[in-house]
DNA sequence: GGATTTCCCATGAATTCCCATAGATTCCCA
DNA sequence: TGGGAATCTATGGGAATTCATGGGAAATCC
């Protein structure tokens, strides 16, 4: 799997009364660079207090993954069980969400609580994926290298002052 | 075989007084998009205590996968009895209902009971197809992941709540 | 004819759509 | 190359639509 478009650079984006917020445009011209879907994929990040997103073809991509896995080991009943829980948390536990005209989405209220949003939303760009933070948990994240945390610190700093 | 639309998300509706459900918005439009049919077929999930659904256009699909199954052991004596079971639950233990104008179906008595459905319906995507639970079999299910658990909480403390 | 089943309408909440704007960025052309 | 115009981006507010759901009328069945 070569992604040809990746997801990078960082921003800074406020979440409305309504739960709207704007998808930064660098990450959304990749995602239609990608496919043609203006739609991005939510889930809770599997290691990090935060969100994980990305286009729905790289839903699929990591769908068709792991059917082939399953496929190999039809008759194994381990393998079974372990392909149905895989498979509900790349699916039930993720939203699709269409952005508008304008590139924002709604952030679906259980997703706001996984990811611990609050009223600003921290995109950061991974490559393959990106991520949403909020900037206070991506701060008080341990894991976190401290150069990130310059960065949010600066996407801070760049909001309160303007 | 790739699918191109795929069921995902989750959502918690109630069975009213005649046994009317709604399916959610965001399944129905996977199920017109894959077909044209307005219905879905109903199933006893083969390993959980719930229901499985898909479009009619699937139910084809999964015959042609059993075929193939059988073919690769044909000359299995045992393969071939799997093959006779299996068929008759994709076929003979399944149920086809269209959902109205207003995306209920009716939920069938036997289907109800199979998936020991009361008066609340979890909705949850699995891409090629999906599930539906009675959502306190699903908080008692050990083999369902915890964090699958907390999303049909959340479902179910959005509806108490509001 | 009583009971079930199907259809149709009603409704409140949620959500999408549309328009507006202000600031930033890019473009363009003299 | 400099400055001004056009465009794009993030954001707000309100109108219009969709969604889930309830209730009842009409049709159907033994």
């Amino acid at each position: 799997m070569a992604l040809e478009h990746l997801f990078q650079g960082s921003a800074l984006n406020a979440v409305d009364a309504k739960g709207r917020v704007s998808i930064p445009a660098f990450l959304r011209s990749v995602i239609e660079r990608r496919g043609d879907s203006r739609t991005i994929v939510l889930a809770k990040h599997e290691a990090f207090p935060c969100l994980s997103a990305y286009d729905p073809g790289y839903a699929a991509l990591k769908h068709a993954k792991l059917e082939r896995l399953l496929e190999k080991e039809e008759t194994n009943p381990d393998a079974q069980l372990e392909y149905q829980q895989r498979n509900l948390m790349a699916f039930a536990a993720t939203e699709e969400v269409p952005y508008d005209s304008s590139g924002r989405i709604l952030m679906p209220p259980m997703m706001r609580r996984k990811g611990e949003i609050g009223d600003l939303a921290l995109f950061l760009g991974t490559g393959e994926t990106f991520q949403i933070w909020n900037p206070k948990a991506l701060l008080d994240e341990p894991r976190i290298p401290d150069d990130l945390k310059d960065i949010a610190r600066f996407r801070l700093e760049e909001r309160g002052a303007s």
